[in-house]
DNA sequence: CTGTTAGCGCTTTCAT
DNA sequence: ATGAAAGCGCTAACAG
């Protein structure tokens, strides 16, 4: 019997609950619970993960008396043993987006069900937060990582421990072009749909107000954006190309800023996310500009903001939900594959579709 | 030397960088380091940790191999003897809103500074989900944990096993009455202030749209409302205080429809969030009521929507922000507090103060 | 300043 | 169906 020392016996003047929860600054192993049955340790480590090879009754007496004696996994000395932590490190850009929070959510809600934690943590937007964010994950032994990238990541050096580890990596949304496990939305279509419609509603001079190009997402983005304007005709011009690097409340103040000062101002705006469109909407229709009547507008990502502006805005439906859900699959499934080598050579790019979400603030017809 | 077998000789192919990271499948241990360096492990394990106690130009040596023999701590091996994992456990009800994305921003920020990394996961507002989701983070053996409750928690008999075991818990946002350490904002003032600045623009008869009265955050804001009520000699009628179990977008839309089929509609709406204030607001002003002559409306949160909306919403500024560097950092101070016991039996309940954003919304004067 | 030694708690052959 | 024994990699007495 274990002896309630002096630690002990305060904790058992706080405690309010069964005896079962009693602190006794020991902790119950399976030696104990061994020596309780009159078993081998061995008997009990396989009696508490329910091996068939051990008797029904044995199993039930085992996990009773985990029960009783308040035995609780340890988690460390397996891990040790098995090389297994099942837990997934998240690397994301910023976790205060609604965008990522649907994603995060989705993650979570999949990798519980499947007794995987997640170790989360941002770059903040940049590359050196990320690349000691991976160092970290590395070395807690992830069992694999679910990547978004920072804004300004150039090159994936710090990745390689995971690869020539073959701890699998999979990337998400803003994702490499050398990825070779990645799950995003065709961001160059979904781009072309939208500047396609803005055509179709008479625009003729479409602006465009773009992130990063380092990154697909805006790279993407602003090529369908090209391209759509080419295959109608028309030819981008370099003054209607907006970029920032961090589309943000202030990227859309500045965006229209620069459009009032503007000689010959656009009929149109595609804007590469909805909150940099929403605060632009605002700031020229403070200054008279009529949306869509003025100037039609188009976001992407259809946040929960987009319905709140007047004119609502018309924008492109991408689920993060969606995103993070297959993502999380997607590794999970690489994890759990039983030959390790096959599921780590062959590529895997997956590209959802997204749709065209048509609201007021583009319709002129 | 590790003889490259098979499966490295692929990763060899596959692998882009320097020979550092070289998955040999042999993983370098302090053993390794040592015999490379003709010493004991001992000394290895304390100059990788700067310990004073070893020759300076021996921890050079000891750091310069293990950079170079691809030597990663194992994090496992250290927890099963020290018992610290430096691992901090966070339950929220939900990832995705702007408040906790905020709040987890911040406390990643500062825990991933003090070297801790955060294990976050959601119960999608369900007890039983939070109980499970608690279960893991003892079985985890996170070093303590970061608690805001989800709307139906009604007992703390999950946290049993951390209260038993001195695992030290900060409740913040939405805090148990009962928490010995908590932090969040002064709901009651802050709801006093909101509606008397209400009764100041001259309503008379004001609604609150309020959320579950089980949790401190709506049933202080409840209270709040009613007392600056009795003070000003009104009465809280029991028409004008409606209460949905979740503040979401449709309690927004069912708040309106209630309002809409009123016989004597409010002349003011003090809502308990953003998101549902401006849903509301929205539904409203289809129907013809103009904000804020005819109704006037205020909000909670500050949420970003909340200046998207026209008219701008009134509503309490509430930083995520703050309330997560300040819960992460009492949780680390308890945590890295000498004395184990003394820190854990005195209380603590952190109130901040929060400040009324007055906007268009509420203006009548 | 460095080495020896004995575990931390679990898993896993290999025996029985 | 169960047990014995070795070892995962690190740390902390204790000894020198």
């Amino acid at each position: 019997m274990p002896v309630v020392n002096a630690i002990g016996y305060i904790a058992l003047l706080l405690q309010t609950t069964s005896p079962v929860f009693m602190a006794n600054d020991k902790e119950i192993t399976i030696y104990d619970i061994a020596a309780h049955l009159n078993l081998s340790p061995a008997t009990v480590s396989r009696g508490l993960k329910d091996n068939p090879a051990i008797n029904k009754r044995t199993r039930k007496r085992i996990q009773d008396a985990a029960r009783e004696m308040g035995y609780r996994f340890n988690a460390f000395a397996s891990n040790l043993r098995t090389k297994k932590t099942f837990t997934i490190g998240i690397l994301v850009p910023r976790l205060n987006s609604y965008f990522m929070s649907a994603a995060l959510s989705a993650m979570d809600t999949i990798a519980s069900g499947k007794n995987y934690q997640l170790m989360i943590s941002q770059s903040m937007e940049h590359k050196e937060k990320e690349q000691s964010n991976a160092n970290m994950m590395f070395h807690k032994r992830v069992d694999g990582l679910l990547v978004s990238l920072a804004a300004d990541t150039a090159d994936l050096a710090h990745f390689e421990p995971f690869f020539a580890n073959k701890i699998p990596i999979v990337f998400f949304d803003r994702v490499p072009p050398t990825a070779r496990v990645s799950v995003s939305i065709d961001n160059y279509q979904a781009a072309r749909k939208v500047t396609e419609h803005l055509l179709q509603q008479g625009c003729k001079r479409i602006m465009h107000i773009g992130g990063n190009k380092l990154r697909n997402v805006y790279a993407d983005r602003i090529k369908g954006y090209k391209d759509a304007l080419v295959t109608a005709g028309l030819n981008p011009a370099k003054e209607l190309l907006f970029v920032k690097d961090e589309l943000n409340e202030a990227a859309g103040l500045e965006a229209a800023r620069h459009i009032l000062q503007m000689d010959k101002k656009p009929d149109g705006v595609f804007c590469a996310n909805d909150i940099t469109a929403v605060h632009c909407i605002r700031a020229l229709k403070q200054h008279g500009i009529r949306i869509p009547e003025d100037m039609a507008f188009a976001g992407f990502n259809n946040d929960a903001i987009s319905c709140v502006i007047d004119p609502e805005l018309t924008t492109v439906n991408y689920s993060g939900n969606m995103v993070g859900q297959i993502a999380i699959n997607t590794l999970i499934d690489m994890l759990e594959m039983p030959g390790p080598m096959d599921s780590m050579l062959e590529s895997n790019k997956i590209l959802l579709q997204s749709e065209l979400v048509v609201r007021a603030s583009s319709l002129r017809k």
